[in-house]
DNA sequence: GTATGGTAATACGAAATCGTACTAAGTCAA
DNA sequence: TTGACTTAGTACGATTTCGTATTACCATAC
């Protein structure tokens, strides 16, 4: 029989094993990116390479949760090293346009690729089961805790 | 039927949930965090204080997989707080040992408790259900991450 | 004993992150 | 049209993060 307290601690294993995944994943990835490019940048640049229309940085600020002034840097950093443009908006006067450049989309295709074959062999020992089988119960999570910030 | 191609999606899928979810959490915990304090501290203390007799700087480093460098100001800055202690090795005179103090241990209950409150919104909509059923698999993930590195 | 290589922590500096305050531009009611 | 209010982005400064180089200490071989 589980008490209330079991459960709490297993939602908060979760969140534990979340948290460790991701900075073994960031991590990993950091090592084979340019510079002091982080996640979150590499993140930004796939989000806008699917999207040719591009997104503003605010849309972008809500997208990766990060403050506004933070995104002016990281787009400012990106667009120095011309994986990105950030042209004005042409609806809104105060606002910007930033796309993913050629350049942009040839540097994720690059990384994507070497990141898959740096975790090949984590891969074949897990098979795709294990992402599959959480993918569903993530989605959920995040759904929920997303609507849950006001 | 599937194709490699969306396997290898799903994974990617997998590596962009987990990484909303930790954005959205760590975020959500920071706001009750004093200061600057983040939600990489807070995890330190928690750890430390499972563990009465402490860490070395360097264990905590491998543990959170951040920088030793990082690791000593992040400490020097939970000590000034004083949350943790910092003491000589007793056996190895080049290291030191981590203590959560009992200030420190206050802090985590009233923190985690805290946590519990504002989230109780979204566990009650969600139940526990699909973090248990999530778990096991990001269990299996995080320790073959962890073998893979080198 | 001491020389040599490895390990733990830190000083330092460069860059990232983010809160506060500000400017410019849009909106909308009167 | 105008004036109050809202919104998008940024300048600035405090702090964090982390790579490089350095210092102190340990272990081993000679």
């Amino acid at each position: 029989m589980k008490t209330p307290e079991d459960e709490q601690a297993s939602v908060f294993r979760f969140f534990t094993e979340v948290g460790i995944i991701q900075q073994l994943i960031s991590t990993r990835l950091e090592t084979m990116l340019p510079g002091r490019m982080g996640a979150t940048q590499f993140g930004i640049l796939g989000h806008l390479a699917r999207r040719p229309d591009g997104e503003t940085p605010l849309q972008l600020s809500n997208a990766f949760q990060v403050p506004k002034t933070s995104m002016t840097h990281m787009l400012g950093v990106l667009e120095k090293l011309e994986l990105v443009t950030i042209e004005p908006h042409p609806q809104d006067g105060r606002s910007k346009v930033a796309r993913a450049t050629q350049k942009g989309q040839a540097f994720l295709r690059e990384c994507t690729g070497r990141m898959s074959r740096e975790m090949a062999p984590v891969m074949s020992e897990l098979g795709t089961q294990p992402f599959n089988a959480a993918l569903p119960h993530l989605q959920l999570i995040r759904e929920a805790l997303d609507r849950a910030r006001d």
